[in-house]
RNA sequence: GCUCCCGUAGCUCAGUCUGGAUAGAGCAACAGACUUCUAAUAUUGUGCUUUGUAAAGGGAGAAAUCUGUGGGUCGCAGGUUCAAAUCCUGUCGGGGGCACCA
């Protein structure tokens, strides 16, 4: 339809695509469908915009596609046919069906790495946002064209590891290995508080950091990787439920070696210099401070490995781009570790993306897996369920299997959905009062409008292949159709953007049109039975695809 | 100290990249919402255990919803522009980062 506006506008000798562009959407719809803003002619012919959106008015040939095409001070606004313009959208939705949306905007072999949950520590309720963050842009990524490698880049190794193992030795060898992350996040807890207490331990786990790398301690060793696997196979059990998974897992244990090898060509290419018995990359001259890439002793630090697994990334695996989905709090690493590996010459060094997103704060100050200061994902999740079985009991009786999955979706939906939903650039203060609700700019409140939607289509004996006639098309009508009509834009913006918060707040809007609509036009044996029928699936359908790009699966009953 | 991010209604946020029509949602507050079933009770007519109407309360339908009202110096001060929440500069407040954590 836009370019039908666009074809009317061509006597105005405009470049087709620079017209596109300058065409809008109203933010009001008795302002029309379109409209065009005759500011840039009013610049370029020196008139006053407002005679010249008359002129133009009054020079468009008005056929079939449009309704009324009128000047309202500087604006031409266009009313396309309501008729028309529903029939194309109802039907390219049901064509389209689940790709409806989609586009051809890339065609990269991407690898996006997220979650990064490190083993020997809690996941708790700040790490969702990363790991929704990242399932979410991978799925948007794939809906543009691209072929997306999720990674994970945990890290198994390192002092993290260190401190663990020995406060496990220490004071807890008794007590059997248990496949708990309550009991493996409170051992971190309490090393890193024993630590604080006693700086005298640090030489203790120093001196077991450096038997790990080496491996030559066989107990240290075994207990290394029992403990390791606990640690992942709960994440694995926790990326399951958040409706996310990997096709890599990359650990940091693999990269310390080749990590060193680099160090070492570095300093003596003279990009890196020891200094303090420490190997760094001095980055002053480009405002970015000094890193430290491997300890006095030779052990590697995370900077170290990071330079290696760059190199991993685009040597094994053959990818295009690489994405890194992290916390903002290392921002200032990230242009350091770019600026080194653009340094070095490396050959894929521009290709490397830094999406930042910020914090998940408690009320009371940072959630860290280091003091303990956290929700555990475990406990919220029960939380959050216990809450939504309750909501349900309220309303139906179900037999307790079907109750729980119902549950856990609609939890899922809500916790994932209120990650989802705001600009990354903003610190999530964490309220679990707020978290529990489900009412509003919620998951569930999405979930609900997709339920009712399946029931008005079920109560019809709704099918797909009937045909339908359109009569008219009342106001109701039409906002739902042209918010249907946008989703491939909001898409592709959310593309471009790396922002899945524009597609939440884009369903959002969605299903209150949607409520609005069914609230003031009784589908059911109305006159439009099959016109309004084939509207509500073509809302179901448009909400789903939605949905499904935040990584929140739909339930067909609330 | 240097540097990055945030500041929009009482609270939580969208809109800022790419400047345009009266700055939008949700929550909280207040007021309200269709159809249908049941029906304490009231009432109309009949004239004696029955009819019509209205109706507190309860249930159901597509209500985890919808409608309305109130609530704003877009942190503050300058600047650019025909036009600024949006761009620039300064400033205040909050948060993050800045040498051996990840």
């Amino acid at each position: 339809m836009k370019k039908r506006v666009v074809k009317s506008l061509s006597f105005l000798k405009v470049d087709g695509k620079e017209l596109e562009n300058l065409i809008e959407t109203p933010k009001d719809q008795s302002f029309g469908d379109y409209a065009f803003p005759t500011f840039v002619l009013a610049k370029r012919l020196k008139k006053n915009p407002n005679e010249i959106a008359k002129d133009i008015a009054g020079k468009i040939k008005l056929d079939k596609n449009f309704e009324k095409v009128e000047a309202v001070g500087p604006y031409v606004n266009f009313f396309v046919n309501k008729i028309k313009l529903t029939s194309e959208v109802i039907n390219r939705v049901s064509k389209e069906g689940n790709k409806y949306g989609s586009g051809k905007h890339g065609k990269d072999k991407v690898m996006i790495e997220f979650s990064q949950a490190n083993t020997h520590k809690a996941f708790h309720v700040g790490h969702i946002r990363g790991t929704s963050l990242g399932e979410s842009l991978s799925r948007i990524f794939e809906f543009c064209g691209n072929k997306v490698i999720r990674a994970n880049y945990q890290g198994d190794t390192g002092m993290h590891v260190a401190k663990w193992i020995w406060c496990y030795n220490k004071y807890h060898k008794k007590e059997k290995l248990r496949k708990d992350e309550a009991w493996i996040a409170k051992i971190y807890v309490e090393a890193i508080k024993k630590l604080i207490k006693n700086s005298e331990f640090q030489e203790e786990v120093d001196e077991i950091n450096r038997k790990l790398e080496s491996k030559k301690d066989k107990s240290l060793n075994y207990l290394w990787k029992e403990t390791r696997k606990l640690s992942l196979d709960s994440l694995e059990r926790i990326y399951h439920e958040l409706n996310t998974g990997f096709d890599v897992h990359l650990f940091e244990s693999e990269v310390e070696e080749r990590g060193k090898e680099i160090m070492a060509g570095l300093v003596k290419k003279k990009i890196a210099e020891i200094s303090d018995n420490a190997t760094i990359v001095n980055l002053e001259k480009y405002g970015l401070g000094i890193l430290v890439f491997l300890r006095k002793d030779g052990t590697v630090l995370y900077a170290g490995k990071d330079i290696a697994l760059a190199e991993k990334k685009f040597n094994k695996f053959k990818i295009d781009k690489s994405i890194y989905v992290v916390g903002d709090d290392q921002k200032l690493y990230f242009n350091q570790i770019f600026k080194t590996l653009e340094l070095m010459k490396f050959k894929h060094s521009g290709k490397n993306i830094y999406v930042p997103f910020n914090l998940v704060r408690l009320p009371t100050g940072k959630m860290s897996s280091r003091t303990g200061e956290n929700i555990l994902y475990s406990d919220f999740k029960k939380e959050v369920v216990d809450y939504a079985v309750k909501e349900i009991e309220k309303r139906y009786k179900l037999e307790s299997i079907e109750l729980y999955d119902r549950s856990l979706a609609i939890a899922i939906a809500s916790i994932k959905y209120s990650m989802l939903k705001q600009d990354p650039d903003k610190v999530i203060i964490f309220d679990k009062k707020k978290a529990l609700r489900f009412e509003g700019n919620t998951g569930p409140y999405l979930l609900y409008s997709y339920a009712r939607a399946l029931s008005i289509l079920g109560k019809a004996s709704y099918k797909k292949q009937k045909k339908f006639k359109i009569k008219e098309v009342n106001e109701y009508e039409k906002r739902l159709v042209s918010l249907l009509a946008q989703f491939p834009e909001v898409v592709r913006h959310s593309y471009i953007n790396l922002t899945p918060s524009l597609v939440a707040n884009y369903a959002y809007q969605l299903a209150q049109r949607f409520s609005e609509f069914y609230h003031n036009c009784p589908v059911i044996g109305s006159e439009q039975e099959q016109f309004r029928l084939k509207l509500v699936d073509s809302f179901s359908q448009v909400i789903k695809n939605a949905l499904w790009l935040l990584g929140i699966p739909v339930i067909p009953e609330m």
